[in-house]
Parts: structure tokens; C-alpha cells; sequence
RNA sequence: GCCCUCGUAGUUCAAUGGAUAGAACGAGGGACUUCUAAUCCCUAGAUGUAGGUUCGAUUCCUACCGAGGGUACCA
């Protein structure tokens, strides 16, 4: 719809002027506007007004028939307004697709790999709050490129070696009153229950923290993945073991052989270094240490060459806000790698708030609501709803008396009511005819109604490429505003049968239209409340 | 110290450099003999501070103030 009107501008004005196309905040601008005039009276060093009312005229030459009128405002705006005719035909497209409304089909040799790789936390413990906040981003984010035709593989990336599983075996070590507590071992009830329990396992491994950390990392990724995808109904493709999958293949070698062979590593002090300052880091970065121990960051390295020779085009690593001086240099590993579109989303912090007290989180000192807490306590759509209509960029604020006040009155059963009212009607209705005369919806309410269902496919092509998953949010809390006020304003039963038929036609298409946006959501579409 | 992110109604959040800064919750007032009132309608209420860039700034730049995070041969 809007793009519609995108080519026609570029029809008409030189290829380097940039402009945009937007829908307005208030109707009496019409359904789209755009500011190329200011831009082209910049270039042409003319007046805003004249210059858009030449565009304008060029336009109505171009498509007299699409639009309804074409208008100009002060200070230079262009405002469109469709035509009936041309909404009608954008229901019937709607009617015609079904489910498909919205799904990007595109040809074979077009279609791109891309790896989105979330969560991905320690099996140390449970999951928490900003864990949880990656997970649905990451799911919702793989759901949207799925519908833009990409080809996607949902990954969790387990690091199941080294330092950190180390002192995780410590920690249940300390806990079994075999070592001395030290301050950056793991704490909390979860490992005291779980050396309680596997007392024998921790007896023929006292003298091996790595092994005791990995058999008890393989019991808390169990339940790791029974909350992620039984409770929260996140869907991953893989859990990559970066014990078995990377370091058991020798990816680190081949890794390391690839980083030389390109120039890009060095020794000093006894260990041995990448020059990620080549691409704007603020310092090299050690990828073995002068013990010959791989770090972190190698092993990560590993991985990124795994899912290249996986025949991956991008990858999408959605991560924590503790991994901010991160980003820079596995940015570079991809770039020498030769991993194209490797992009990197960093989740802001999410402060826990009690009573309007900020109350502390930390894994290892084990003092946090869970992911699963919250699931819980509000509810699997509320808690997808409510982390997803906030941008991942912002600090959130979440209070978790609240969400669980809110949750009776929260904007995901607001969509989801309007879902059941659709349905409601259709069934009551019974058998539709298909042969429904579709012009005779001319109010303002269905004529809005039409509008709306129709920006579903933009609002997916603009979000696959920004990633602001919130907008999809935003535009089911619109879209549901404008069905209420349909429902509200205008009956369908008991009308004369033509408006029966047409509005019937209107409703289906709502229907299709909101459980295409509940399946990327990932929300559940109820059929009753 | 240096680097990054954030600062918007009482609260939680929106606004690819655009028009009168939008919602929701909370507050106040109205609307059910109707396809489900989990709804609709009305009222009050905000861009941290000081400059700059331009037709136009919540958005870009500079300084300051405030919150969070990063700054390891840890992960």
C-alpha cells in the first residue's frame, strides 16, 4: 500500500532524492504523507509549497485513479488519500491470501540462511528476567524474518566448558561442604538443592570440579529447556554444545589457523593475540593465553566459523547489556571470518522493582525472580505481550506486582478480545457468502478497519529490517483499537443481507489478519474469553 | 578516568528529522433491552538543564546533571 505510493514518487522525482512515506497522526492528512517536496525544494533551492504542488499534479497525471485526492498542507506536505475502490480491492487481496496475508514468497536462489542465536545462558541456573526478555526478542525476531522469506535456524549456544563450569563445580563443591566458600562462586538455593540431591555424583567427582560442573550443567539445561520452550513456548532449532560442537572439532584450531593465515594474530607476553583494533576495538584481544588455554573469546571465534561452513549468509546474536565490550570484537572475528551481515543486538538491563524499590538481581548470589517465576505468576502471553512492547534498547522497569495487577487488564487480552468478538460474530453467523458486494462498505469505521488490516504486511517488511519487534506490538494494540470501535459503532446481525455479506467479508479479514499476528507474536489466539 | 546505552504525563512505555509529542495504567465524569461492557465516549496531565545545526529537533552535535552497563591472558 504504501509502497505504492514509494514508486510513484520515485517515478517522478531524480534518483537521489531521499524522502520519506508516512502515515500521518491526525486522518484529516489523509491515509499516507510524505516530505519530498522539502527535499526537493532544498535541491532546486525553490519554495516547498509550489514544488509540491507540482509533484502533486504529476502524481494525479501518473495514477489518477488509485486516489481519492491528493492534497497539499503547510508547510509543504503532501497528503494521499485512497480511493474507495482501491480499499475494496486491498480486502478482497486480503480475503484471497488467508493466511498467507502477509508472507514474503521469494524465489529459490534469493533465499538467504540467517542464524539467530538467543538466550544462550549458562546452564548454571535458572533463567532470569533478562534472559528472558533475549528469549522472546529472539523468537518474535526469527518468527518476522521466517514471514520475509528468510531461511532461519533458532539457536542456543551452550557453553558447557571451561572457567565458568569450573566454578560451577566449585560452587556445588562449596556447597557440599567440600571447599571453602569464595566470593565469585555460584550461591542461591538451586545449588544446595541440587548437591543435596546428587550427593553420589558429587562424591566420585570431588576431585574434578570441570566434570562435576558439566554432569550438573546437563540437569539445569533440561530444565533450562523445559521452561524455554514448554512454558514460554520459545522455539529453538539447536543447542549447540560448545564442548561437543566446537572444542571435540577442532573448530578452535581451524579458527586459530584461519586468524594467522589472514595476518591477523601475533605473540606477545607468552600468549597469543587478534588484532581486532584493525577494526575499530579498543584493544587486541587474546585468543590463547600464556597457559595455552583458549579463551572464551576463541571458542566463540570457533562458532562463528561453525555456522560460516554451515553455509550461513548472517547471523543475529541477540545478547545481554554485560556484553557491550563484547560486541566490537566478535564483530571482527566475523569480518575476518567472512560471516557477511553478522549483527549484534545488545538487550538493555531490566531493573527489578519492589514496592517502588529497586531490588538487586544476581545469578550468582542467587537473589532474582526467574523467568519461569514470571511466567507463572501472569501468564505466558502477558509475560511475551509485556516484554515485547518495549523497545530492547530502553532500560525497563519492571515491577513484578505490578505486571501481576495489570495482568487482569493488560493490552494482550485487549487484542485478543477483539480477536474473540471477530469470531464470535462469524460464528453466530454461520455459512458466508463469498460472493459479497464489498463496495457497499463505506463508513468510516469499515473504510478505517480496511485501511489498518491492510498495513499488516508493512508493518513485518519494516520490522525485518530494524528489528523493533515493539512495533508489532504497537500495531496489534492499534489494530484492536480500531476493531472495538467498528464492533462498537457498526452491527453486523440483523443488518439487510448485503451489509450482512459484506461486513461478514470485513470481519474474515480481520480474522485472518489477527491470528497472522498472533502466530508471529506467539501469542495464543483464544476463540473464547 | 575512558567508552556505550538510557533520561518523555503521577507510573510503565511510544513517536525511520516532520504537522496539535501518542497509548496504557492510575485520577475524574458518562454509555449496556443490542454480534460478549475484558468494550466505547469525554476531561486533566510530559520532552533532565544550557547552547548549537535548519524550513522544522524528543530525534542530530557540544557541555552539564542523573540512572544502568562495559573497561581482565574471566565468562
Amino acid at each position: 500500500m504504501r509502497q505504492i505510493i514509494i514508486d510513484l514518487i520515485k517515478k517522478t522525482v531524480p534518483k537521489k532524492i531521499d524522502f520519506d512515506v508516512l502515515i500521518p497522526d491526525d486522518e484529516k492528512y489523509g491515509h499516507y504523507s510524505t516530505n519530498v517536496a522539502f527535499r526537493l525544494a532544498k535541491e532546486k533551492k525553490s519554495d516547498p509549497m509550489a514544488t509540491a504542488e507540482e509533484s502533486k499534479n504529476a502524481f494525479l497525471k501518473k495514477e489518477p485513479f488509485i486516489f481519492e485526492k491528493i492534497e497539499i498542507s503547510k508547510p509543504g506536505f503532501i497528503n494521499f488519500s485512497f480511493s474507495l475502490d482501491f480499499l475494496h480491492k486491498r480486502l478482497q487481496e486480503i480475503l484471497k491470501a488467508g493466511n498467507d496475508f502477509g508472507k514474503k514468497k521469494l524465489s529459490k536462489s534469493k533465499i538467504e540462511k540467517v542464524q539467530v542465536e538467543f538466550i544462550s545462558a549458562n546452564p548454571t541456573g535458572p533463567l532470569t528476567l533478562a534472559n528472558g526478555r533475549g528469549g522472546f526478542f529472539g523468537d518474535v525476531l526469527s518468527n518476522v524474518l521466517q514471514w520475509s522469506g528468510y531461511e532461519v535456524e533458532r539457536e542456543y549456544y551452550v557453553n558447557d566448558t571451561g572457567n565458568q563450569i569450573i566454578t560451577f563445580g566449585k560452587s556445588i563443591l562449596a556447597a557440599a561442604g567440600f571447599l571453602k566458600e569464595e566470593e565469585e562462586f555460584y550461591k542461591g538455593d538451586y545449588i544446595k538443592k541440587w548437591a543435596e540431591k546428587n550427593k553420589k555424583i558429587i562424591e566420585e567427582n570431588k576431585n574434578n570440579p570441570l566434570k562435576l560442573g558439566q554432569r550438573a550443567a546437563e540437569d539445569f539445561l533440561k530444565l533450562i529447556k523445559k521452561a524455554v520452550q514448554d512454558k514460554a513456548r520459545i522455539r529453538f532449532d539447536r543447542f549447540t554444545s560448545e564442548d561437543k560442537d566446537i572444542h571435540k572439532k577442532d573448530l578452535i584450531q581451524k579458527v586459530l589457523k584461519l586468524f594467522d593465515k589472514e595476518g591477523k594474530v601475533y605473540k606477545k607476553d607468552g600468549a597469543m593475540w587478534l588484532k581486532t583494533t584493525e577494526f575499530g576495538d579498543d584493544k587486541d584481544r587474546v585468543l590463547m593465553t600464556s597457559d595455552h588455554e583458549p579463551t572464551y573469546f576463541l571458542a566463540d571465534a570457533g562458532h562463528y566459523l561453525e555456522t560460516k561452513e554451515r553455509g550461513f549468509d548472517g547471523k543475529i546474536n541477540v545478547l545481554g547489556p554485560d556484553h557491550y565490550g563484547y560486541v566490537k570484537r566478535i564483530q571482527s572475528a566475523a569480518k575476518i571470518i567472512g560471516l557477511e551481515k553478522s549483527e549484534v543486538i545488545i538487550t538493555q538491563a531490566i531493573r527489578l522493582v519492589r514496592d517502588g524499590k529497586e531490588a538487586k538481581m544476581s545469578k550468582r548470589k542467587g537473589e532474582f525472580v526467574t523467568f519461569e517465576d514470571l511466567i507463572d505468576e501472569v501468564g505466558e502471553d502477558v509475560a511475551r505481550f509485556f516484554f515485547l512492547m518495549i523497545s530492547v534498547g530502553t532500560h525497563m522497569d519492571f515491577d513484578i506486582g505490578l505486571a501481576k495487577e495489570r495482568s487482569r487488564k493488560n493490552p494482550v487480552f485487549y487484542a485478543q478480545y477483539a480477536y474473540v468478538r471477530a469470531k464470535n460474530i462469524l460464528e453466530k453467523l454461520g455459512k458466508i457468502s463469498k460472493k459479497a458486494d464489498l463496495s457497499i462498505l463505506n463508513t468510516k469505521e469499515d473504510l478505517n478497519l480496511i485501511l489498518n488490516l491492510s498495513r499488516f504486511p508493512e508493518v513485518l517488511e519494516d520490522t525485518s529490517k530494524d528489528y523493533q519487534l515493539h512495533r508489532l506490538t504497537r500495531y496489534a494494540q492499534d489494530l484492536s483499537r480500531v476493531f472495538h470501535d467498528f464492533y462498537e459503532k457498526e452491527r453486523v446481525i440483523g443488518e439487510e443481507e448485503k451489509i450482512v455479506n459484506a461486513r461478514a467479508s470485513l470481519i474474515k479479514a480481520a480474522v485472518i489478519v489477527f491470528q497472522d499476528l498472533f502466530e508471529v507474536l506467539g501469542i495464543s489466539a483464544p476463540d473464547k474469553m
